[in-house]
Order: C-alpha cells, then sequence, then structure tokens
DNA sequence: GCCAAACTATTAACATGTTAAGTAATATGG
DNA sequence: CCATATTACTTAACATGTTAATAGTTTGGC
C-alpha cells in the first residue's frame, strides 16, 4: 500500500515485455537463417557487413556500424577476422587518415552470391507461413516504432 | 543471365532485412530501458530471470530458459552470477537430481520492486510515443509470426 | 539388477554485446 | 603556430550468444 491507500500499480505482465516480444520473434526468424550462415562458416553479424557492403561499396567503419547496427568495437573485431579471411579490405581515407574505408572482395562478393538464393528462399517459406501483406505491416510498424522514439531522445 | 536468358532474381534491397527490422526496433527500445538498468548494477538478461522468477517462483533451469529467451549455457553463467551475488538460490530437484530448481532471493526481490517503478515509466514514456493501441497491435503481430514460424519446424 | 540410450545441466571455445579507456589524426581558438 | 578539444577507430574487460562436448541422472528394455 502506499500514501494513498492504494495499491501500488502491478507490475505488468511478463508476457508482455516489449523487449521480448521482439526478441522471440527475431529468434524464430533467425532460425530460419542460422542453418544456412552455418553451412557456409559465417555468422549473422559478419553476412550482415558483407551485405551492406556489396550494396554500398566502398564505406567508412563508423558508417558501415550504422547500417549494420553493430557497435564500433564489435564491427572492430568482426573486420579484422573477415579481413584476415580475405573477404573484405581496409584502407585509410586519402582525405583523413583517421578514418577506414572498407569494401567487399572478389571472394566477399563471392560467397554472397552463393548464399543469397538460400536466403531469398527463407524469405519465401517467411512469407508464405506468416503472409506477404503481414510481413510488409510490419516492416512499416518496426519503422514507424524506431522514428517515434528516436525522435524523443531529448 | 542465367539459362532461361531472364536476370536472377534481384537480392531484397539490404533495408528489408527482417532480422535487421527487428533488431533496430529493439535496440531504440532498449534505449529507454539501459540507462536503470546501469544504474541497479544489472544486465538486461539479468533483469529478465530475476523478472520471471517473480512472477513464476521456484522455476526448473530448462524451464527458466524458456521464459527468458536465453540459452542454457547463457543462463547457466548469469545464474552463477546471481547466485554469487545473493539475489537468486538454487537447489537440486528433490525427485530428480539433475534438475535444478531456482528461486529469486528477499534480496532479489527487494532490488526488483526498486527498480519496477523505472521500468514502467518507461513502458508509458513508450506507449506515449507510439501510442497504446499500435503497442498492443504490434504485440499481437509479433506473437502470431512467432507462432507462424514455430508451427513450421517440420 | 544391468546396460545402453535419453535427459539435464554445466563447461569449453570462439564470436559478439556493452561500456570505458586509449591512440592517432584533425579541427579550432587564441 | 601551438595548445587544446574533438573525431574516428581500436583495445580492454566483462557479460552474453552460439555450438559442441562433457558429466551426472534417470529411464527402459532385457
Amino acid at each position: 500500500m502506499n500514501g494513498d491507500g492504494l495499491p501500488d500499480p502491478p507490475m505488468r505482465d511478463f508476457s508482455r515485455s516489449l523487449p521480448m516480444a521482439l526478441l522471440r520473434a527475431r529468434e524464430a526468424v533467425m532460425d530460419r537463417f542460422r542453418p544456412s550462415l552455418r553451412d557456409f562458416g559465417i555468422t549473422e553479424q559478419q553476412w550482415r557487413v558483407l551485405r551492406a557492403l556489396h550494396d554500398r561499396g566502398e564505406v567508412e567503419t563508423g558508417a558501415l556500424a550504422g547500417l549494420c547496427c553493430l557497435l564500433t568495437p564489435s564491427l572492430s573485431r568482426i573486420l579484422k577476422h573477415l579481413e584476415s579471411t580475405g573477404l573484405v579490405s581496409r584502407r585509410p581515407a586519402p582525405s583523413d587518415q583517421r578514418r577506414t574505408l572498407v569494401a567487399i572482395s572478389p571472394q566477399g562478393r563471392a560467397l554472397l552470391e552463393r548464399r543469397a538464393p538460400h536466403s531469398e528462399a527463407q524469405y519465401r517459406a517467411i512469407e508464405d507461413a506468416f503472409g506477404k501483406e503481414r510481413v510488409d505491416a510490419l516492416y512499416e510498424t518496426l519503422e514507424h516504432l524506431h522514428e517515434a522514439l528516436e525522435k524523443e531522445k531529448s
């Protein structure tokens, strides 16, 4: 009881945790992708990096982190690994020696193109199971939620 | 070009990655909760464990992992830490020595009850920013997606 | 009762998440 | 110009994610 003689507002039910709900859905989705990632010997995060570089060409480390939804310390380790296996290359930016430019290598591009069909097949399976319209609507909802919460960063 | 003389189906735009979309939304949400977790000196996962034990009482390790959306190796380490700081207790199940029963301690409950109002305040802020109806609809969509994908595990 | 198979939790090994500190290069004010 | 702050990236330290292997229990068939 508090000073009002009323009970404290009850804690929300544990099932109504937004981080958990998003995590559970994400895990259900990732379960579909993990087997082929494993077959190709790369992690989810390494795939994101290759995917971004394939689309955008040479990108600065900081921008790449934003694109891949990674923190820069994680990306730093991931790039070290990808560079050692020859899937990406790094060089200092000519105009500013602080910055690093990252690019996908021919081997990286080859790996990406070999796995892409497997990935697309899983997307089709997900759309079949849940409905393409509902998937599209979910993308929109998630984007709006993201914007609504970013906007308020006072 | 492939054998049909048609281009291969184009790879989806990088922005249309369901795992990324779910992750970005989740990170936007977590940004709201991380400060108070940090203030109370616990991690997001440790909070989930305390939260589940508070609601459900004594729970087996395996069931607890499912409730918290954690893999058992992670939970094993987390419980070791929570036990060493006195927030939970463990004992073997009387009927089956393989199983371990976990319970929240008075100190764990106290910590949880101190932080709960901060957590609830952030939930209200999120609902204000995005709309309670849309949040509720999102919970439902995520649950349905989860069910649709689990169902197909042939 | 005995043994192989199944089950539960833990440990191990490597990769990433998270926060703080460090390093080198550049921009800025005086 | 120079001292200083700022920027971009990396390292460090600890916690968790992920997969495989391990150790202790229990179950079932025999």
